[in-house]
DNA sequence: CGAGATCCATAACCACAGCGTATAGATCGC
DNA sequence: GCGATCTATACGCTGTGGTTATGGATCTCG
């Protein structure tokens, strides 16, 4: 037997009524329905979700737990109609990090005069393809190398490297920054974002590194004189913290910026936002090099 | 007719096999039945999400849409399950802005320590509730002041409101900055997080009032000298940009961080988070003090 | 303490939703 | 224009999920 949304629809009105019997009144069934559902659910989780005392109803742990994620599907199923009958549309766009940097706010602007029909939502996330493989986003604008064969991609930007130092470091006081003055420190990287920063040094010749699951706890490292980091550029001007200063580094390759979205059924918006975002970024880079 | 999974199911296997015939394979029932429950979820909808060619199966405008919120919620269901049958379980916290503050990293090093069984994901949100109200998270740090008769809440700290001011703008000079002397300046709120920063002011003798959409806006506003902008204290170590800087706005009231959660069915790690967190809170506060 | 009330589970039955088979209709390749 | 290939429709039939009825358990209260 496969799950339903009925199983769910009869759990969420059982705890919202408080017993079978209410809930099947407001789900319009019988109460001998409604008990079989549940049977049923709890049979397919193999997990017993309901406290049933002959005079009112509680969620178990697990009925809990499983309560929380079935509103949430019911609600997005709500959602999905609403949509569909409506012809409402939206785009998501996740973007890593600052992997938009300073766009943002004029995209936003030239989205709204020129597709005010098309919600705009933007989502800050941090994995890996910026939420696109997740199904959090119809587009993504991300700097790790991801395998661009699984999704469509345009590259729309390069960004130069920078090290960040705690602000009493020797190196802080020169202008810029190399690999090889770094060798012999401790880097620490971002496991969520900074996943290809090791790669910079030849194998043999790496820095020791470390981990952090943040952002915070990545500035925390450096600020406390413990580490050194690296990062892309627009990052330097939206993390900052006492006690961290950023250099250039002279001679790391840059990082590419691109944007990914499915290859197949693409979000019929997503190729105008792409032509609008890369517009931008060409913009920005043939006046500020 | 109520819509169900198996709807979304044919939608999603006859987009993704491309032919309604290898999607009645997949799913192991006759091409009819995919045909029909197509057609029963376009008539639901009452929007057309398919364009059948004699060749092939594309799906149209809607159905992209349509699509994406199927393979979300597909995705959820099998997740759901999953859960349930491994007994696995996680806690979500949503914190608004910076409001976990410096104790996201101690927190969660404690909890993996005293909680290993249950896995932490914590969510940044920006929406009043801190996306408890939307069902994202099962518990959520929060600063703006909400109608604490829907949820349970403990309050676990009170922040001291800092002025964000242009780094040449005269008042930058001073150590404290005082409610009075913002009266004639512009103040830039950002909607989604300081809905409530107005109210510093009597009606009568507020500053000008501008609003922008997210963090890197309401920067840019102030970077720019144009305005000064109100924020709690602990967002004043995150959100940094050269040209801002912050002060301690001597006679406006501190602002309350919260823990909010559901008053009913509460996650059943609830209450040992709150515990935890209000503790961290707690021994930072008598220190810092 | 026992009668009544209340609530969930089970049993027995039944209708129709949804499946399968078969086929018509449409479109493409050759 | 014929065959191949695909979706839609027609038409029974089966089984799922519904109903009503009832049993058993627990609480209320006279």
């Amino acid at each position: 037997m496969d799950l339903e949304l009925r199983h769910l629809r009869c759990l969420v009105a059982v705890v919202d009524t408080g017993t079978f019997t209410d809930a099947a009144i407001e789900l319009r069934v019988s109460q001998a329905a409604v008990s079989r559902n549940l049977l049923a659910l709890e049979g397919r989780l193999g997990v017993r979700l309901l406290h049933r005392t002959s005079r009112s109803v509680t969620p178990t742990t697990a009925g809990v737990q499983v309560l929380a994620r079935a509103r949430q599907i019911l609600n997005d199923v709500d959602e999905l109609v609403a949509e569909a009958t409506t012809g409402h549309t939206r785009l998501r766009i996740g973007h890593a990090w600052s992997a938009m940097g300073r766009h943002t706010a004029e995209f936003q602007r030239r989205w709204a005069a020129e597709h005010p029909e098309i919600e705009l939502q933007l989502i800050r996330t941090n994995t890996s393809t910026g939420g696109l493989a997740e199904g959090l986003c119809d587009l993504a604008v991300v700097r790790t190398h991801i395998d661009l064969r699984r999704f469509a991609h345009a590259t729309v930007a390069q960004e130069r490297r920078y090290c960040a130092l705690p602000a009493d470091d020797p190196l802080a006081r020169k202008r810029t920054v190399t690999l090889d003055q770094l060798r012999d420190r401790v880097l620490v990287i971002d496991r969520r974002t900074g996943s290809t920063t090791a790669d910079l040094w030849p194998e043999e010749a790496r820095p020791r590194i470390e981990y952090t699951q943040d952002v915070d706890d990545w500035l925390s490292a450096i600020a406390s004189g413990r580490c050194v980091g690296v990062t892309p550029q627009a990052t330097t001007t939206q993390y900052r913290r006492d006690g961290v200063v950023y250099r250039p580094l002279r001679d790391a390759p840059p990082v590419d910026v691109h944007l990914i979205w499915h290859r197949q059924d693409p979000h019929p918006a997503t190729q105008a936002a792409v032509d609008l975002l890369s517009g931008l970024y060409q913009e920005s880079t043939s006046s500020t090099n």
